[in-house]
RNA sequence: GGGGGUGUAGCUCAAUUGGUUAGAGCGCUGCCCUGUCACGGCAGAGGCUGCGGGUUCGAGCCCCGUCACUCCCGCCA
């Protein structure tokens, strides 16, 4: 029964010997007196031939009663191909196997769906997949992302081993933090009416490694967030989380530019050249209307608030005159907009607080506009140049408040850019990656609805040191040391150089983010002892380890790249969690469950 | 919390827009077949059209509700 080769390793070298092969029927095509069955195990498949003539009844017996998916245990002699038979499309198709025993270790029952056949299963229902998911990981392309994921994971070990960083494991039991993403609260039994939480990240922990003395820390950590799902997050995740003292923000982005440099060549075989690109948060939002900018195609905004800021269009002038701006991108070539593609991109103006979408289609020589006779020849000589109006075009205009114009305006930007795509007029190279840097961010940004600034990252991002003086008196303007990295206007992780002075930490706690003094302590007052018995300055970054490898993989959601994962309301279809506790439990537990029972 | 999409045979999809007995391919079952690799041929089984209500002479199709999956917004320090 043991295997003597795996089925993607028989060759003609090996014609004459005596083998055995185990793995699963991956097909049987029986022909009558013969009979093909494909052989298959996690590193390819081989042809094994039942022939009567050569074969106890029984055996041959057996085989014709093989199902897809059976696990079995094959022995027989390797023997070149007839000629005319082989099969290029193996790897093993120059040799088979002809049988001369056979073990049906585990029979299978008929399958709830192929996996045989990949077009096939490519179109499977996710749910019926996530079901069955060991079958599902039993195609080839999921070996295949496991195996991505896994190399990636290996690289950045042996990387980050050989930069002098420790990998260390931290708590998945932590502390309720107020503010930051929702969490996942554990009952403690032994002490009632107390919990833990799942850690959103190790943040903390990691800050505290640092006045610990570790320098360089790293792990590949689970993480836990309790929001609401997408293609692109589940409610665990798993980040490549650094931390390191005494240094600067480009000490990290060399650091990772090596990291990532390693990973592609490793990985894919490419080459991505470094250092990357950097790009404040104010030129992102004003040439791409996101933080997170993709920037393998162009349509990028351009700023029109001098052109129409004595405009007789009072929408615009009026923006303009609120201390707002007008700003408009050129989706070259989408004037073939139909009719609910232009619905939609209303709709998303009208979410992002504007009373409509004005644009300009460019038909037949002619601006075809509602707004457009409002624009004197002045207004209009500078748009045609400023936005390089050609025919075909369609220009879309946004103005108002700085923040929600870029914003609206990148949004349709990449709307645009997905229709033009589909419709063939423009190519977003698959197989470029454009990394880049993303710098100054803001370090507060103001809550109108509570009246209060938060933290745009994390309360524990150091200030630029030349913007700490504005603190009190114009927080909006403070700059702080957080950076992103972004690939192909995918955010793949971000960090900061930290805060290590306990005053400047607790003036952030309570006189910036309003978090009152027994509060702090309650929650932060650990670190902010730590920070007063030698804390060095530090900083680090956190890396999407799902999205990273979703990305090597080719895939839009990170769901192909997790063995196990959730759907989009945060359950297991496999394991069919979550699910209800014992009375039992929930007595030792001290809890009581007074939502209605949930439709079990 | 809000908006969009999907739900018909084991799987993937049709069903002339409300009309007779809901079809096809694959899979499955049986028979035939000694060089197939998407094997082929013949025959057959298989349906609470997600679920519950309603409108109608008549509902897979229209309306209301509900469940599941999915995408997006909010949310994700």
């Amino acid at each position: 029964m043991k295997r003597t080769h795996h089925c993607n390793q028989l060759r003609v070298e090996h014609i004459g010997q005596q083998v055995t092969l185990t793995g699963w029927v991956h097909s049987r095509r029986d022909l009558g007196g013969i009979i093909f069955v494909d052989v298959r195990d996690r590193e390819g498949r081989t042809q094994v031939v039942f022939d009567p003539s050569q074969l106890p009844p029984d055996v041959f017996a057996r085989a014709a009663a093989l199902r897809s998916e059976s696990v079995v245990s094959v022995t027989g002699l390797v023997r070149r191909r007839p000629p005319g038979t082989e099969n290029p499309k193996l790897a093993s198709g120059e040799v088979e196997v002809v049988a001369q025993e056979l073990e049906v270790l585990n029979a299978a029952e008929v399958l709830p769906f192929p996996i045989d056949d990949p077009a096939e299963t490519a179109k499977v229902s996710e749910e019926l997949r996530l079901k069955y998911r060991y079958l599902d990981l039993r195609r080839p392309e999921m070996i295949r992302n496991l195996r991505v994921r896994h190399k990636a994971a290996a690289v950045t070990r042996a990387y980050m081993d050989e930069q002098g960083f420790i990998e260390i494991e931290t708590p998945t039991l932590f502390k309720s933090t107020p503010e930051g993403a929702r969490e996942f609260i554990v009952p403690s039994r032994l002490n009632p009416g107390l919990f833990y939480a799942l850690p959103q990240s190790p943040q903390q922990f990691k800050q505290i490694l640092m006045v610990a003395g570790i320098e360089k820390y790293f792990q590949l950590a689970r993480c836990y967030r309790d929001e609401d799902l997408r293609a692109d997050r589940q409610p665990e995740f798993t980040q490549i989380d650094i931390e390191m003292s005494f240094v600067t923000r480009d000490d990290i982005y060399a650091l990772i530019e090596g990291l990532l440099q390693r990973i592609w060549k490793e990985v894919l075989g490419v080459d991505i050249p470094t250092p990357f690109p950097r790009l404040s948060f104010a030129e992102a939002m004003n040439r791409f209307g996101t933080d997170k900018p993709d920037r393998r195609f162009a349509l990028e905004l351009v700023d029109l608030t001098d052109t129409f800021r004595h405009s007789q269009f009072k929408v615009f002038s009026d923006a303009v005159a609120a201390g707002g701006v007008v700003k408009a991108i050129n989706a070259k070539g989408f004037s073939s907009a139909t009719q609910s593609q232009v619905e939609a991109m209303t709709e998303m103006a009208k979410a992002a607080g504007m009373k409509g979408l004005a644009y300009i289609k460019v038909e037949g020589g002619q601006w075809k506009s509602p707004i457009v006779k409002f624009f004197s020849d002045g207004e209009k000589a500078t748009l045609a140049s400023k936005l390089g109006i050609d025919e075909g075009d369609l220009i879309l205009f946004a103005a108002g408040p700085w923040e929600p114009v870029c914003e609206l305006l990148g949004r349709l930007r990449l709307y645009a850019a997905q229709a033009l795509a589909q419709a063939g007029m423009l190519r977003i190279p698959a197989d470029q990656y454009d990394f880049i840097w993303i710098e100054d961010f803001p370090l507060l940004s103001f809550d109108k609805e509570n009246n209060r600034w938060y933290s745009s990252h994390h309360p524990f991002t150091a200030p630029l040191p030349e913007d700490i003086p504005l603190l009190r008196t114009e927080p909006k303007k403070v700059r702080g040391q957080h950076y992103d990295i972004v690939v192909n206007g995918i955010e793949l992780g971000g960090g900061s150089i930290r805060i290590h002075q306990p005053e400047l930490q607790k003036l952030i706690f309570e006189e910036i983010l309003q978090i009152p003094p027994d509060e702090t302590k309650l929650r932060f007052g650990y670190m902010l002892e730590a920070f007063k018995y030698g804390a060095p300055p530090h900083g680090g970054i956190a890396l999407g380890f799902d999205r990273l490898v979703a990305i090597l993989c080719g895939t839009q959601s990170i769901r192909d790249v997790i063995a196990f994962p959730k759907t989009a309301k945060g359950t297991c279809l496999m394991t069919d969690s979550p699910s209800t506790v014992s009375p039992r439990q929930l007595k030792e537990l001290h809890i009581e469950v007074k939502a209605p029972k949930a439709g079990a």
